[in-house]
DNA sequence: TACCACGATCATTGA
DNA sequence: ATCAATGATCGTGGT
């Protein structure tokens, strides 16, 4: 159901720019996304973006809602950057950078409660 | 059932 | 015009 919500929003998005043209749906059936456009981040919000996931690189839902009002940007918005974030970190850092030091399969404690706020 | 994260990939922007 | 960086999206799996 809540798969269906995203679904009818396009649909109700497409209906309302059928200015006639109720051919339109084909559209809608293909892809029916409006990619946002490159949300420039300015540099200042960037520092701060990677300050925080410098302490928290997996934050919760809560903090990227508080993150986000702070930087007076969408939840969407900081919660993508974080994941491109670690995307990216993951793509630099296995090659050429295996972080020389021991003690490795020691970590049990995943603290996903990185409740450091 | 609803939400999150990750991987891959697309698409846009800036050099 | 082309490439590189990077944001936005899709699909999948886990909880």
């Amino acid at each position: 159901m809540c798969k269906l919500k995203p679904l009818l929003n396009k649909w109700l998005e497409e209906a309302d720019s059928s200015t006639g043209s109720p051919t339109s749906i084909d559209k809608i059936a293909a892809q029916g996304r409006k990619r946002k456009k490159r949300t420039s981040i300015e540099v200042s919000v960037k520092g701060v973006l990677e300050t925080h996931f410098l302490k928290c690189p997996k934050p919760a839902a809560q903090e990227i809602s508080s993150l986000a009002d702070s930087l007076q940007l969408e939840k969407e918005v900081v919660r993508v950057w974080f994941c491109n974030r670690r995307q990216k970190e993951k793509r630099m850092t296995p090659p050429g950078d295996p972080q020389p030091h021991e003690g490795f399969p020691h970590n049990v404690k995943a603290d996903p409660s990185c409740h450091d706020l």
